[in-house]
DNA sequence: GCTAGCACTCTTAATGCTTGATTGCTAACA
DNA sequence: TGTTAGCAATCAAGCATTAAGAGTGCTAGC
């Protein structure tokens, strides 16, 4: 498609969305041409467009007005700027995001949360990362701790912390030994498997092996399964969601109100993104009509440590975005962050 | 104040703020006539009205418009109605209050975030429950559990739950009688303690027994200090935040943002509480003009399990808002959670 | 003390006019 | 053939004017 565009046509169309995101406004031939094009006159400049416009890449709000930049516009404008992923960021900027996680080593969850708050904070837009929460958790051991008053706690360690949410209650005084055995037996079924399969290998080993702790095993899936349960969409954090409201595009209280429904959602924002290929390392969505959150563009990143996708991260702005920044920004994130991640792992 | 008012001063004044709260409109002297008061003409109830405004309970927005409510207005239809709690609700609302329940006998965590959600719900504006978190928190016992590598999970009972957050690294191997030896030491410490006490007495019994554990002691104190700086605030649970945008008052995007920045917060949140009598049943505010709610009307109950303040829930909605439905609503609240939570406190 | 009637005030919506921005077209030119 | 200058045409946005409507306050009479 954007092959076929002359020379002259791609600086021109670069030139307008250039022009449209810094302003907001419709642009004119003559903006461009005294800015970008001083080459040729403005009439030369309202010729490209003409065609530009047939093209499909802009339109016109009204005769007497500008240009706008359309979808197929601002595609062609990511594309040309994903391609040149120099200089992006000032030596600040970067130091800056450094210095976010530099003495960063706790949860896992604190650290996302921090990497949604920095990509609000440095791009001015909504930002937001999702955690594929249950991939690769894996049960290293579990634990049955007696409380007073005739009460045990379930404690289940997973390579990614600990599961201590309920007590059960036993049949009158249980012994020592009583509950030693069921934790080894319990540790025989659960431990090295993954969380995501409970349900899967759980009815084939039950009645094996078992046997006089169907009350304790109860306890247990019953924690598992809230655990799945809660976590399964993964968790999403949203940073900056207000941030929108600031941008003529939401000037309108219904609008608005719209967009924070979805993105206050962890459902519908799950689903915004559960068709993404994670194995693709930009994706840019610009108007998904469909979503609830038309009038935006999206830009996410999947965030790998070695091979296992933690998340995604991404920023969801105006059509009229800063997409070199956000890229950037994004980028850079990417970087910092498995760096982190690995010393992390090291030192847990 | 009010007491000086005639009693057709009072008839017309409540008339107008019960139209204004179904219209939103300005009410005119003629409304009020034809709805409320037939007996007289509308030219009576001019010089009633000039009359209250007068005395500050009434303006108009100009010359030719009809009388909005001021504050002084909203009060008195306040005060008039918390006289007369009977039959508010009709059955097939409390019905539905005391359907969510029922069946309720989860997390202390759930109830409030389900009351939050029922009273929004119910009255289609945004509410919130604070909870007092740290108030009677005590430490019944301290576990520590020996894991896999070196590592000693911490877990602080308490009688609201469990503390599991974080594993401390022993040196090298340690001994299970010295875990056993080190735990009694510790429930000496901290066992029947309020949590809300910690940096108080641990310091003077710190030397005297805990000698060879500062390792351990340092581990349970980070997990208590984390635990008291994240909740010290009290939970807040807010729900139908968006709900405001729905009503005319908050139709320009400015007004909504600021509204959105303060109910999402939980610290401002909280100091909009920070003041109140908790002894108090009822409160209403109308118009808080400092805290960024202005424009607003919050009315709120104090939430009570014997004589311990469990937290506060309650109603932000527009000034003009249905009183009567909201306190019907947070008044059988009350007395549903208060019986929900006792049943609860015999089976746990 | 109440009421009818009327003049007065002020908002709101509609209308028409002017201005300015920008284009598309055409004719001339390199 | 592509580029340019000039000009008429188009349309939004702002402004003033007008008309309609709503509601009040006042006054005189009951």
């Amino acid at each position: 498609m954007s092959k076929e565009l002359s020379d002259r046509k791609k600086r021109i169309l670069h030139a307008l969305v250039d022009l449209y995101i810094t302003t907001g406004q419709p642009v004119s031939s003559s903006d461009i041409q005294s800015r970008y094009l001083p080459e040729v006159s403005s009439a030369t400049v309202r010729s490209e467009l003409s065609a530009l416009e047939a093209l499909g890449y802009i339109e016109q709000p009204h005769t007497s007005a500008g240009r706008v930049p359309l979808k197929d516009a601002y595609k062609f404008y990511v594309e040309s700027i994903d391609g040149d992923k120099t200089n992006m960021l000032t030596d600040s900027e970067t130091a800056f995001i450094r210095e976010k996680f530099i003495h960063k080593l706790g949860h896992i969850e604190d650290i996302s949360k921090e990497a949604a708050k920095v990509i609000s904070d440095m791009t001015n837009y909504t930002s937001f990362f999702i955690e594929k929460t249950l991939v690769n958790v894996e049960i290293e051991e579990v634990k049955l701790v007696q409380l007073k008053g005739n009460k045990a706690l379930v404690l289940i360690v997973t390579n990614k912390g600990v599961i201590a949410d309920k007590a059960i209650d036993l049949k009158e005084d249980v012994k020592a030994e009583y509950l030693d055995t069921a934790t080894e037996l319990l540790n025989r079924v659960f431990a090295g498997r993954r969380i995501d399969e409970i349900d899967k290998f759980v009815i084939e080993e039950i009645d094996e092996e078992l046997q006089g702790f169907g009350e304790i095993l109860d306890g247990v899936l019953d924690i598992l399964r809230i655990y799945v349960t809660e976590h399964s969409d993964g968790n999403v954090f949203v940073e900056g969601a207000l941030k929108m409201l600031d941008y003529p595009e939401y000037n309108n209280v219904e609008d608005a109100k719209n967009f924070l429904a979805v993105i206050s959602d962890k459902e519908s924002m799950s689903e915004l993104f559960i068709d993404d290929d994670s194995s693709i390392e930009f994706s840019v969505r610009i108007g998904k009509e469909d979503s609830g959150v038309d009038k935006c563009a999206i830009i996410t990143a999947a965030y790998k440590v070695g091979d296992d996708v933690m998340g995604q991260a991404g920023v969801i702005g105006p059509e009229r975005m800063d997409y070199k920044k956000v890229i950037g920004v994004l980028d850079y994130m990417k970087k910092t962050l498995s760096t982190v991640i690995n010393n992390s792992d090291d030192e847990d």
